[in-house]
DNA sequence: TCGAATTTGTGCGTATGTATC
DNA sequence: GGATACATACGCACAAATTCG
């Protein structure tokens, strides 16, 4: 049985301090100069060690400092049926899922006519450049950025009518709106993917360089006419995605 | 402005290369000896600029070969009513993505009375140590390993029953197996969640080090009673997962 | 079959820059 | 300012796996 590389075993000995909470989130690891002589080996190894750490989000490093372990609670997002048949008390759901996890849920957010590209336009069955909303959202919870969002509506659906500014009426939530102008929504699908996060995204929400992203596309359709779709990205590792769905 | 250090910069030209297509699945990066000389960099530089790619999951190194680019193709795992409300002439989802997919989909699997933990019995409604029928899967496609799956149900509900034991029945899937027994499933409950793979994963579904799983808590109940909850594992960037929702 | 060349994996030592305390 | 800490980078060495003549 061949014993695994020494960076492999520091690694692994500091995760499982961290899974077990020994270091808890925000705390300091060892530095360097200690872990080096802890094990007895050179800063090389301590740094591949802590660099596979990094790989998996769980530490982070600050140059001059330390490095910290971070955070590990999760929000949640929940999808279902219930939560996006919002009434006229209805707050986004974002906001509600905030609310569930104790947190202040704002968002920021611009729209502008656009014009869909080859992407879009096939998502909303709509021909390449077709007058589009497109709308884009940060949220924040607790004033930290936790979600971005692009969403885009085709303006021939709602050209002149009092939903085509996403944010102005006083209808909130897609399916409301659309009801409001007597347009039915009645599925929703979401595909989920996983990759790592542009440079971008990790200015925008203020995430340690090379981390993971959760993206999704998300559609909303009318008695199967596109009404709606989104690229939706969440920070990997600070998101669960729960989808509740109803059979029969 | 800064500029970016130097393993970044390989990173990022060696990136773009992979996904403009110009290095295709399966190729060969430069050797670190060719990307030495190109960049005039040390082989140090060249080792973190690959380090990075791998940490993404993007590329794989074989020592004493090369580095490669891993396949990006993507299986799309669907859930959605209708493919779950499976009737006589139903195969597994599994197998229904897979030809979808233009793949020949197969799997093992190995089933045995067990005891809940607390984990499970949470999930599961029941007492700690409540007996259950425990099943684990390993789900090829193509011969290859795609997919495992740990699947928990509280023998209370089904000992005695034609379909105590999972696999042995006429009937696919949990829906139609509970069917069969009078038990009308009207709900699945999937948290989709994020972590790096433990190395019993890494064995099992042939993955390089190192790398993502996407984790699936899944739990269908009828009438508010939990029947069924499994553990599902798919590689990280090898799905793309779909969920489609309908509403009212 | 064998051995040499190549390539990645692991590891040591050192140096400089810069952020933090 | 000085000490400490991490980030980046150079050069070297040996092991292990693979490739190929």
């Amino acid at each position: 049985m061949p014993t695994p590389p020494a960076y492999l075993t520091i690694a692994a000995d500091l995760r499982a301090a961290i899974l077990s909470g020994e270091l808890s989130a925000g705390s300091k690891l060892p530095s360097e100069s200690g872990l080096m002589r802890q094990y007895d080996v050179s800063r090389t190894v301590v740094k591949w060690a802590v660099a596979v750490l990094k790989g998996e989000g769980i530490v982070e490093g600050r140059a001059g400092s330390g490095v910290y372990v971070r955070d590990t609670t999760r929000l949640v997002r929940h999808a279902r049926a219930r939560d996006l048949r919002t009434g006229d008390d209805a707050t986004s759901p974002f906001a509600r899922d905030a609310a569930r996890a104790g947190q202040h849920g704002t968002w920021e957010h611009d729209s502008r006519h656009s014009k869909a590209d080859e992407r879009i336009a096939a998502r909303l069955a709509v021909e390449p450049g077709s007058p589009v909303m497109r709308t884009t959202y940060r949220f924040l919870a607790d004033d930290e950025p936790i979600q971005l969002s692009t969403s885009y509506e085709p303006l021939a659906l709602t050209a002149g009518t009092p939903v085509e500014w996403p944010e102005e009426g006083a209808a909130v939530g897609v399916v409301a709106r659309m009801d409001a102008i007597g347009v039915r929504v009645d599925e929703v699908v979401e595909r989920v993917s996983l990759r790592a996060a542009t440079t971008e995204e990790v200015d925008a929400l203020d995430l340690p360089a090379r981390t993971f992203v959760h993206t999704i596309e998300r559609t909303y359709t009318a008695g199967g006419t596109p009404v709606e779709t989104a690229d939706i990205v969440l920070p990997g590792g600070r998101y669960d995605l729960v989808y509740r769905i109803p059979i029969d």
